[in-house]
DNA sequence: GCCGTTTTCGGCCCGACTGTTTTCAGTCG
């Protein structure tokens, strides 16, 4: 059983303790073990294996341990299936629908007799709900309101969708006079791989105004509230955004406020309470004197903490508290390392553009260098390269390189890993490029044992360098392959090969945990868009998003490394 | 249920909004 999953049950297990009315802390605990578990590097089922103790879990204690093991090691949990036979069978479904809390559900279920969203709908319609005490018409309306558009709504969109909107609105009110400092805030601030709405913040000398031009952006759709500091409206597709403007000298703790995670901010919210101090969205308060400080930048706020400034991309509640106090917190990876792009493609297989076009890209991306690795010939679909043409494309490349000027250009392949883990291209050729990059496309319903191997094989080879996508998995689609990450990554740290973090948004594969993970096993790691066109290299921030929340520094990301020194890591071989 | 620079027991983030209130409970982020 994975992580997500044992998290998914202690969450379920938060929402029915909340429908029966239990602690508040109680509920708590629960939750935050589930975004912790949901968070952590390693599978706890490695760990249960390895006689490790999942009490260094932060937020898993005796109880929840205990659980834990029961429900990876027999694959059920007796506590939870009591809980989910003594109450009414689908009531979570009740608390999914925003506005209707543990309270409203128990009212509903108890009265009404009502377990499901369809049964609730029936009863708004029939006017039973308006007649509950302490409800009313305007109520029952709004719960109808949430249940259609809950039906409607996507679920949660992919940062590389959300991202463009945002900076899109931030450029267009950037134009009103007096306003600063908009920036995103939120699970975006934080590079998660989907987000569920957007926050935006910011600051200006007449806020109202801000607000104003907000509301009417051809963007919007339909606006929700339109007060003098905080705007909310619908984006054509759905998407809700919200912004919330302040005055300049009260920025830092808004957007702190605003960033998260709600974890990250209980955990610090906590410690400023065993020192004294109150923290809001509207800075800082202590507790004896009641008196009130501001804070213009996050810097200044995290420092009143006696706090080192740590990064949004690390604030999960996973342990950069204690390393914050320490000082302790690494320079992480900036998009501005980053020396090259080692995955990309051309008009060769798949991709829209030349080798010409890419190159003169990524030489006006700042880079060094850029890998041409376009598919071999068993991606049938891709267009893949045969031999002959896969000479045709390195002679290109030589041709190339003696004529431009600024940016070198890496001969190279994605090389197929068949279902039987051979190669799709044998040694004389693969020797012969500057990086070869191994990769599943097919086969992907293999057994984790077969898929592991398979793998494996392919990092034992001595012609690859690197392996990219490991998981296949496409966001908010296909589901990860089954492979023994941990092995994996086990094998790559062996044999010193490096393991990629694809930054397409549709992939981002290692994701944020595995990509933790491999780095503590010392795995070398390349951040590889895969573009297919020159506009998807700005895809490079995504992956540097990602492995920031690994906690990579530049070190451990191979493609910060200059030109002369690539080449002499990717050539040891060869 | 978790956890410790007061504490192994007694706490547990904080403020805003909404609707149905006559002083506030419930919910949310």
């Amino acid at each position: 059983m994975k992580n997500n999953e044992v998290a998914r049950v202690f969450q379920d297990i938060a929402d029915l303790l909340e429908f029966k009315g239990e602690n508040v802390f109680k509920i708590r605990a629960y939750e935050r073990a589930a975004r912790a578990i949901e968070h952590y590097p390693r599978e706890l089922k490695t760990m249960i294996e390895a006689g490790e103790e999942l009490r260094d879990i932060p937020g898993v204690g005796e109880a929840i341990a205990g659980k834990a093991v029961e429900l990876i090691t027999t694959g059920r949990l007796s506590y939870y299936e009591n809980l989910k036979n003594k109450l009414p069978q689908g009531i979570t479904n009740l608390l999914a629908i925003p506005g209707i809390g543990p309270k409203t559900a128990r009212r509903l279920s108890g009265e009404l007799g009502i377990s499901s969203v369809d049964e609730l709908e029936r009863a708004i319609n029939e006017g039973a709900v308006a007649e509950l005490s302490g409800l009313g018409n305007k109520t029952a309306e709004n719960m109808l309101h949430q249940i259609q558009a809950l039906r409607r709504k996507d679920q949660r969109i992919p940062i590389g969708e959300a991202l463009p909107i945002a900076e899109e609105i931030i450029i267009a009110l950037g134009a009103v006079a007096g306003v600063r400092n908009l920036t995103p805030a939120g699970s975006l601030r934080r590079f998660r791989e989907t987000v569920g709405d957007i926050d935006l913040m910011g600051t200006a000398d007449n806020p109202g105004q801000v607000v104003d031009a907000f509301a009417a952006l051809p963007q919007v759709a339909q606006v929700l509230a339109h007060g003098s500091t905080k705007g909310s409206v619908i984006v054509k597709g759905g998407l809700q955004i919200d912004l919330r403007m302040v005055n300049h000298d009260a920025f830092g703790s808004l957007l702190q406020h605003f960033t998260g995670s709600q974890q990250h901010n209980i955990a610090l919210r906590e410690r400023g309470r065993r020192q004294g101090l109150t923290l809001s969205e509207y800075g800082i308060t202590v507790t004896s004197t009641d008196e009130l400080e501001k804070f213009s930048t996050e810097e200044d706020f995290y420092r009143r903490l006696g706090l080192q400034y740590i990064p949004p991309e690390l604030r999960e509640a996973q342990g950069e508290l204690a390393r914050a106090e320490q000082q302790s917190i690494p320079p992480l990876v900036e998009l501005s390392d980053m020396k090259g792009d080692l995955h990309a493609h051309t008009r060769w297989s798949d991709g829209h553009d030349s080798v010409e076009e890419l190159a003169l890209a990524a030489r006006d991306l700042g880079y060094q260098y850029i890998a041409i690795t376009d598919h071999s010939a068993g991606r049938g679909i891709a267009h893949g390269l045969d031999m002959d043409r896969l000479w045709q494309q390195i002679a290109e490349i030589k041709a190339l390189n003696d004529r431009l000027t600024g940016i070198r250009v890496l001969t190279g392949i994605e090389v197929d890993i068949r279902a039987d883990g051979s190669l799709d291209f044998p040694h004389e050729v693969l020797s012969r490029l500057d990086i070869v990059i191994a990769a599943v496309h097919s086969s992907m319903h293999q057994s984790q044992d077969k898929m592991t191997r398979r793998v494996i094989g392919a990092i034992e080879d001595p012609d690859v360098d690197v392996i990219a996508h490991p998981t296949c998995r496409l966001v908010g689609g296909r589901e990860p392959v089954a492979i023994d990450l941990e092995a994996v990554f086990r094998a790559a740290a062996k044999n010193d090969k490096i393991v990629e973090i694809n930054a397409m948004p549709d992939r981002l594969d290692l994701k944020d945990v595995h990509a933790f993970r491999a780095r503590e096993l010392g795995v070398k790691l390349a951040i590889g868009t895969d573009a297919h066109s020159t506009s998807h290299m700005g895809f490079m921030r995504f992956g540097v998003g990602l492995a920031r929340r690994a906690w990579c520094q530049p070190r451990h990301i191979l493609n910060t490394l200059p030109l002369s020194e690539l080449l002499v890591l990717v050539n040891r071989n060869r």
